[in-house]
DNA sequence: CTGAAAGCGCTTACAG
DNA sequence: CTGAAAGCGCTTACAG
């Protein structure tokens, strides 16, 4: 890294060009001759070059603040800017495609280093506004499998979804039933298959009944739970696809009068903080949020750097915490 | 509010000087004739200048990130910030009086059009400084009270307190404990305090032993739980200082194979979302977060327009939200 | 204390 | 397609 940061008439005299057609390529203009475009265009990438005043921010689109799961992606978002003397723009967007549009174009009139985006993929001519303005882009926890030359990252769902259920098995459960989040995401239908996974593995099977297609709040968790209990052969197990639903299901429990473990196991997903004050405290996976957001930032500033030789998806690995929710199934 | 962005050199014209005087006082140089600069300030003030690149943009200090609290904040300030088109940048800042001053400094550096600050109050010296540069503050949910001349947003503490209390007596308790926050916190104080009247009112003694003096979190609330319980005379309800230690307060519960509110009562406050996840959804104070945000955002904006009218500390009021963590207590 | 002047980083309309 | 030139918003060293 230069430790004075380069300008514009810098760029133009390695380049050996005028400032004015720096300048255009930097505002994607079409009249710079290919060539051209393309020599700037590295130069402005190996320097890192930064308009003097504003910038220095990334902003992170995110469809929902309001959430455990969302507080964690802004803390390591936050954390990971710090470290590089970065400033964090938080920008909080409902699951539209036409406000995800307004939202950019904004970002884009107003200038930013980069686009941390937790939300649905933006149409293609968008992006290549994006890339034209040379604001890279990484999708976090993709909702849909990130198309070629998107950047994302993500955890390791299907494993997750596996390691919760073969613990359970490991301690004898035979019925293990699953709350999945909605299946056209992307992450709901790798836990769910992972799921299956570990049954199958073991030779168990997959049972119709014990599989109910839920969304991904507590409410949900709660009713689907109360459905599996009224069952005729209810499970001794629930493998929730996130933590709040993991909460639904113990409320679930307690309005029936159970408890977990004792007469039912229950595992969550996210492992939020407040999933260590559920009641009992709760067996889940660790999706590791925090270090989610802080790769993707800082896969923001690989941007042009290493050409093609970086990764376009990464998957950071889950891990299993057990708590006190899971414990071997009810004798008899 | 005039259309167009007002420019140093419109600012220059009205005050019938040059713009390098404008730029001087907005930079805090100590070489301008008080009358001059305060004239300016003024103009700058009316015509709510902002430089023509960067900023924009509103600094929100806090010092941990990872909780609902901190989220129902963030939450509330983006809000804010979207509606009057600005970006919310958020600064997390452990609790160090060092390491604030560093980040204040940081924000005076890159410029900012003013601070929320969630955090210990910054030295007069550092206060100062902002103030030169125009920088406007307010601090939200103050950890001390704030002295004249600081603006501040909190809520009604101490009415929370005391309607969460009032609530029990009315459902029949007469062994109320209470788990407090830290009692150098200004806003566990008042909840104490509220807590202690309503008891006072109602008649009943306020027994030391049932007054467990804890920190704010879900582990805190269940270690003053466990040794309630231990009392030889066990409260039939429990007044909790905030959510995650009601949390606490119930895993307790569970632990001795009691339940809520057939054994024991809870109260939590502040009702971020994850209140009603618990097991049995929790009657709360609601802490208005969001709108404290919001209206701590808005407040930045007034700065100097309506000159000594506004108010400088802000309380909005608290409510109580009854779910199914209380009821009477248990016959006999 | 004040401001004219030089200058910086950048953008844009326009001539070629 | 390229760049010289004019210009914008701002800052700063310096003369008075």
């Amino acid at each position: 890294m230069p430790p004075e940061q380069a300008t514009l008439s810098d760029i133009a005299a390695r380049a050996g060009v005028s400032v004015s057609t720096v300048s255009k390529v930097l505002h994607a203009r079409t009249d710079v001759a290919p060539a051209t475009r393309e020599r700037i265009a590295r130069l402005l990438a190996d320097h890192g070059y930064r308009p003097s005043r504003g910038s220095g921010v990334v902003d992170l689109v995110i469809g929902s603040l309001n959430s455990p799961w969302a507080d964690a992606l802004v803390t390591g978002a936050v954390e990971a800017g710090a470290e590089a003397d970065c400033r964090i723009v938080i920008d909080s967007v409902p699951d539209s495609a036409d406000v995800l549009r307004h939202t950019l174009e904004r970002i884009m009139a107003r200038g930013s280093d980069g686009v941390l985006l937790v939300h649905q993929m933006p149409a293609p001519e968008t992006r290549g506004r994006l890339a034209a303005k040379r604001i890279p882009l990484v999708t976090i926890d993709p909702p849909a499998e990130p198309g070629a030359g998107v950047r994302s990252v993500g955890c390791t769902n299907w494993q997750g979804g596996l390691a919760a259920t073969r613990h359970l098995i490991e301690l004898g459960h035979r019925r293990i039933a699953t709350v999945t989040g909605p299946l056209t995401t992307w992450s709901a239908r790798a836990r769910f298959d992972g799921y299956r996974a570990a049954l199958l593995a073991a030779g168990l099977p997959v049972a119709e009944p014990l599989i109910r297609r839920a969304g991904f709040f507590a409410p949900d968790g709660r009713a689907a739970a109360l459905a599996l209990l009224d069952l005729p052969e209810p499970p001794t197990a629930v493998v929730a696809a996130n933590d709040a639903q993991a909460f639904g299901v113990l409320q679930a429990l307690a309005g029936r009068g159970l408890r977990a473990p004792a007469d039912v196991s229950v595992t969550g997903f996210d492992d939020t903080p407040v999933a260590a004050w559920a009641a009992p405290p709760l067996t889940t996976v660790v999706q590791p949020l925090e270090a989610m957001a802080a790769t993707a930032f800082r896969m923001l500033r690989l941007h042009g750097e290493g050409g093609a030789a970086q990764p376009e998806q990464v998957e950071l690995a889950t891990t299993l915490t057990v708590r006190e929710s899971t414990g071997p199934p009810p004798a008899g």
